[in-house]
DNA sequence: GATCGTCGGTACGTTAGCGCACCAACAGGC
DNA sequence: GCCTGTTGGTGCGCTAACGTACCGACGATC
């Protein structure tokens, strides 16, 4: 599945008309991405910014006592350093691969003056961060009042729908730290999970069975970012050479 | 201290360069915004934004079952309305006045017609996202780590920075909304709080007394956000023919 | 096969916050 | 004055999640 690489896996990029595509693709440099790997520091200046394509990346912030919240989840739906377009060139939190594979890298600067163009790439990336907003703001709701068991659901589903895979690398010890409770917690609530027959846990592997079941457990927290992503971005390209898809069109003003 | 308004004193509106300034003042329209107004609702089309000058206001997420949690807090610092510009139109939070005062008002079209131009508005509305953005961020945070009481202090030094004055407003029901906590939770917190002699708690009317003291208690989450509002949020005109306002500061922070 | 580190499961006392109920203090209107 | 609605203070039982501790199961390695 990951044999081929392009790209194209990477939605924003493949949203892109063919005019920007092919500007950017001779720049675009192809990447494994490690689990673990950190791909930049709370307020570190950013070089580069990345394309996932069969990673997920997770963006942290680190207290001053070590204890971690996830505050978004990036995978092939987006891109990696949107500080460097909105001009504050760093944030305070961290990204840290929290599912290995693949993504392209470009060099900032070449990013910052596609985007100073002000043409289809800008629309793209705006309307990627106002989803990210939503993200961001849910995952402060979901916080404040729901379940460590809804929560779990919750990011079992995020993570599911940026994978071509009904399986998690994952531990929950790392699970933990994402949602920022204990350990002891995560297990709990995965082993209901299991034993309702939704999940299967072994050792760092998580396999879905029953992803209608997840969907009915998880609070209204996923489907408001779920929609609100389907809303502003385009899965389809917009108009460039058609490979192999549907109809093309899509847009909005 | 509200006798003289003046758009100058918001501060996006007060760090644009003069010809900006001249273009979209004959069309700032002044408003009162009453506490309790509700600028706009989840999922609803923008008409306007507005740029709060003695107002403050929360953006909330309202849940299915009636619950809500603030999301962010805007005042004279910034904008109403981002996901006009963002490109998505509308958001699935509320904005709802937290603290009544004025506000200027535009109307749409305008301002993206103003952000189109890809100068110095853009530029600045796009760092105050950021900053937003932040500000979201670390609420996930808070809420997931922090006790009530120093999402209070946190909550009351971010409303502070926003005001001229030392009191607020505010019955602990709404402010028990804002936190999405019970109202009882910051009874509790208030009141140990008032013991301690930081603030006076009476019938919807606070006085801050000790605002170091709030600061030594507050979770680290205030520090973030406001040092990143200062980093990214000019709070100085950027070379503007200062009109005549006593001294063009003003707006203090 | 024995060893060791990682990962996950379980138990137990503690605590923060919830839901509920109730009441006191106060403000405004009559 | 009196009444009524609003606001804030308190108590109590309950629950979710925490901190801590411990242990078993598995995988890799020697």
């Amino acid at each position: 599945m990951s044999i081929l690489n392009s790209p194209m896996q990477n939605h924003l990029l493949a949203a892109l008309p063919a005019a920007e595509y092919e500007r950017l693709a001779p720049h675009l440099e192809l990447v494994t991405m490690p689990l673990g790997q950190v791909l930049y520091e709370s307020g570190e200046r950013l070089q580069q910014v990345y394309f996932p394509t069969s990673s997920i990346v997770s963006l942290l912030y680190v207290m001053e006592d070590g204890a971690s919240a996830e505050i978004a989840v990036v995978g092939n739906e987006g891109i990696l350093g949107i500080s460097l377009f909105m001009g504050g060139n760093t944030t305070p939190s961290r990204a840290v691969v929290q599912s290995e594979g693949h993504g392209y890298r470009l060099q900032a600067q070449l990013l910052k003056h596609e985007f100073h163009r002000a043409g289809p790439m800008q629309r793209l990336l705006l309307r990627y961060t106002q989803a990210l907003i939503t993200q961001m703001s849910q995952t402060a709701v979901c916080n404040r009042h729901h379940s460590v068991e809804q929560q779990l659901c919750r990011w079992l589903l995020w993570s599911l729908d940026r994978l071509s895979s009904d399986e998690l690398i994952m531990t929950q010890e790392l699970i933990a730290n994402m949602l920022g409770v204990r350990r002891e917690g995560v297990t709990v609530a995965a082993g209901k999970l299991q034993r309702a027959g939704l999940i299967n846990y072994h050792r760092g592997h998580i396999k879905v069975l029953d992803r209608p079941g997840l969907e009915t457990r998880v609070c209204e927290c996923y489907h408001v970012v779920k929609t609100e992503f389907d809303r502003l971005i385009p899965d389809v390209p917009q108009g460039k050479p058609v490979h192999s898809l549907r109809t093309h069109g899509q847009s909005d003003g």
